[in-house]
DNA sequence: GCAGCAGTTCGATAAACGTCGTACAATTAA
DNA sequence: TTAATTGTACGACGTTTATCGAACTGCTGC
């Protein structure tokens, strides 16, 4: 079966919002972004389970905050950066910087 | 007592995200922004109890989003709209232009 | 076929959340 | 002093959340 994705038109900032407010899942967000290659859920380098991990990759999907694509037994995750940037000119990038900003580490 | 806010250096994207995720914050911030006058919690047109009020604005107030000034038995409420400008650049404008593109009722 | 790998599904659990009503405190007005 | 106004504190409640482990599905390769 084919994973849900909501359409462009239907994001809900609320629920945008909240996909980003988890530091796990904005972790995804940034390492997404910083790397625009589509990349599965197992090269993320996360700190909980595997079925968190569906957890988190979930929430996202469903805000409409990443893709999945269905490869093999593998979920291709990427940003739905276009639609985002079209629906919420700016937010991606701002909450994207605040999040670097943050964690460049001062010497 | 005085009310307890956040230095600007201690704001943490996660809580404020968070605190920005729920629509009737997010509507609090937006009549903030729009009279930028500081206004007590009663003026705020709500669809939740008095009780719930208080618990929304405090967290806000504790995420660092708004300043709550005590003035009588009344709470002045103002956006920190400088010191969420100097820790996260853009995002509280891309989050209320987002809120209001999504208001603004096509014809 | 069989084993291994990538994720999902299914409870379960503990914590946080949004909401309410009632009672309370503090200020202001009569 | 009494009453009205503004907001808080305190449970209480049902829901959602983040987390886990164990069992499962579906592909890939031997």
């Amino acid at each position: 079966m084919g994973l849900h994705h909501p359409a462009t038109e239907d994001l809900e900032l609320p629920t945008v919002l909240h996909a980003l407010s988890d530091p796990q899942r904005l972790r995804i967000v940034r390492k997404l972004s910083a790397d625009p290659e589509p990349r599965a859920c197992g090269s993320f380098e996360m700190d909980v389970s595997k079925s968190t991990c569906t957890h988190h990759f979930r929430v996202l999907r469903e805000a409409g905050v990443i893709e999945q694509q269905v490869l093999g037994t593998s979920r291709l995750n990427s940003l739905r950066r276009e639609d985002l940037d079209e629906r919420f000119p700016g937010l991606l990038d701002a909450v994207l910087a605040s999040a670097d900003a943050k964690s460049a580490a001062p010497a």
